[in-house]
RNA sequence: GUGAAAGUAGCUCAGUCGGUUAGAGCACCAGAUUGUGGUUCUGGGGGUCGCGGGUUCGAAUCCCGUCUUUCACCCCA
């Protein structure tokens, strides 16, 4: 019988294998550069980690079961109820700032839809213990540091940036309540999803003064924090985020990166609890899904039973950025292929006994080496061997950088013949066999 | 959860008024080549045409169901 794979789940072979350790490499090779520290927790939580922060509704998306006790388990979909939880059980122990990543695997329920699967893989970094937008900035610039090594220009992608919290104090300025922010937060959000009648009919349902749709369409398009300035009153509070977010622009210019980098009011990031900056990564062209999104959470580690910390940072998944670096060319040129060392063959039979010392031999140096098992070899001495062009054209198959040939100049002066296989033209060398190991170390 | 399209070899696809044992390219395996590989040539294996049911003398082809994939919604932590 035939059993097929679970909906929405991915095999790797070696080809997708290597693909998908290149990218958690880099993932991780930024995060140590960037200043941050690796951490994991359990494939499963208890199910009401993730009620807590997101309704009921999310639970019909999590894959869920139950312990042998009766408990109610979740498969994690993401790792942020995790960390929360981590750093509040040692949050006197723990110094600061807290600077942690991850490279969890994790299983949502939803539909599997191009750049959306089951299952997936997705980096986080979190900056926790520091209020400051440096913070907030520090988090973007280790997105663009990935993004950027990988070989994605601002041709390729950009970051939109924006502030939660001057979208609260901006609508509470026109006089929206507050018990309608989160409701239309859920509209701002779709703005560059809509077109502009169809998001200008859903405003006027949620707020029919058309004054007041009016200035929220207008900072909706502003361009730069400096427009949103002629555009309000301030207040304190809007002063405040737009010096923040002034901060944030400020930083990531020094840090480099400015050309990656837009303000962008239409980015508001679904859930509720953020609560100052937040940011998407998307590529330029906008026909996919958003390759990464984070922002500020203050009130997180409060929520999961801790004291107020701040807290800011991004989660990026691995199959929308997959899909980007595919269409860019990117990963072909930048993937490792399987690479062979040396590949051990002879010109004889009688010399095959050689060839399974000096193979173990070269792996004894730490170096990659594998031989032809057509090969046969007794005790008694009986011995056969496929014919050294076999045995190269294996070599050849199997990608290997050099060849070792034992062949009548080893039964005379114990002298290899090293075969450079990554040239066109023919190109060998003799060596000693003692020298050619010792080499190797 | 809702709506739509598609599913033929490992991959990309041919294959219609329904008619013998279902094809190609690439990939894979083997030979041509007994001290020198990547090219070339020759041959081979591999498919109950996604699965199940129906119509028919006869179904890859028509109809229904189902699964999977993709697209648009819901959602996107």
């Amino acid at each position: 019988m035939k059993i097929p794979p679970v909906k929405g789940t991915r095999d790797f072979y070696p080809p997708q294998m290597a693909i998908r350790n290149w990218i958690i490499d880099g993932w991780k090779q930024v995060s140590v550069r960037n200043g941050f520290e690796e951490y994991d927790g359990p494939i499963f939580e208890l199910l009401q980690m993730y009620q807590i922060k997101s309704g009921d509704e999310i639970v019909e998306q999590l894959f869920s079961l139950q312990d042998r006790g009766g408990r109610d388990l979740a498969i994690r979909p993401e790792i942020t109820p995790t960390l929360a939880r981590m750093v509040n059980q040692q949050i006197n122990a723990l110094p600061r700032p807290i600077k942690w990543f991850s490279v969890p695997r994790l299983c949502r329920a939803e539909r599997p839809q191009k750049g959306r699967l089951r299952e997936f893989f997705q980096w986080n970094v979190d900056i926790i213990g520091v209020d400051r937008s440096t913070a907030d900035a520090e988090v973007i610039l280790t997105t663009l540091d990935y993004l950027r090594m990988v070989g994605l220009t601002n041709r390729d992608v950009q970051a939109k940036i924006s502030s939660r919290k001057l979208l609260a104090a901006v609508l509470r300025g026109v006089g929206i309540p507050e018990e309608k922010l989160n409701s239309l937060y859920a509209v701002l959000d779709k703005k560059a999803k809509l077109p502009a009648e169809t998001f200008e009919a859903m405003l006027a349902e949620q707020v029919p003064d058309s004054n007041q749709a009016r200035v929220i369409q207008d900072f909706m398009v502003a361009r730069s924090v400096e427009d949103v300035e002629s555009l309000v009153d301030f207040d304190d509070d809007i002063q405040n985020a737009i010096m923040n977010l002034k901060i944030v622009f400020h930083t990531l210019d020094l840090m480099g990166v400015s050309d990656y980098c837009v303000f962008d009011p239409g980015i508001v990031r679904g859930l509720a609890y953020y609560t100052g900056v937040v940011f998407e990564v998307h590529d330029v062209v906008g026909e996919l899904r958003a390759i990464c999104g984070g922002g500020r959470y203050d009130n997180l580690l409060r929520d999961f039973g801790g004291p107020r910390i701040p807290a800011t940072g991004m989660g990026m998944g691995d199959a929308v950025l997959e899909i980007l670096l595919a269409e860019k060319g990117l990963l072909e040129r930048q993937v490792p292929k399987p690479q062979l060392e040396y590949y051990v063959t002879c010109a004889d039979a009688i010399f095959t006994k050689d060839i399974f010392t000096i193979t173990a031999k070269i792996r004894e140096t730490g170096h990659s080496a594998a031989f032809n098992y057509g090969l046969w070899l007794e005790p008694s001495g009986t011995c056969e061997a496929p014919s050294l062009s076999k045995q190269l054209k294996d070599a050849a198959k199997q990608n290997a950088s050099k060849c070792v040939i034992i062949g009548q100049e080893y039964a005379d002066k114990r002298e290899l013949v090293i075969k450079d296989m990554t040239k066109d033209q023919p190109s060998q060398a003799q060596v000693g066999v003692d020298q050619f190991l010792s080499d190797l170390t």
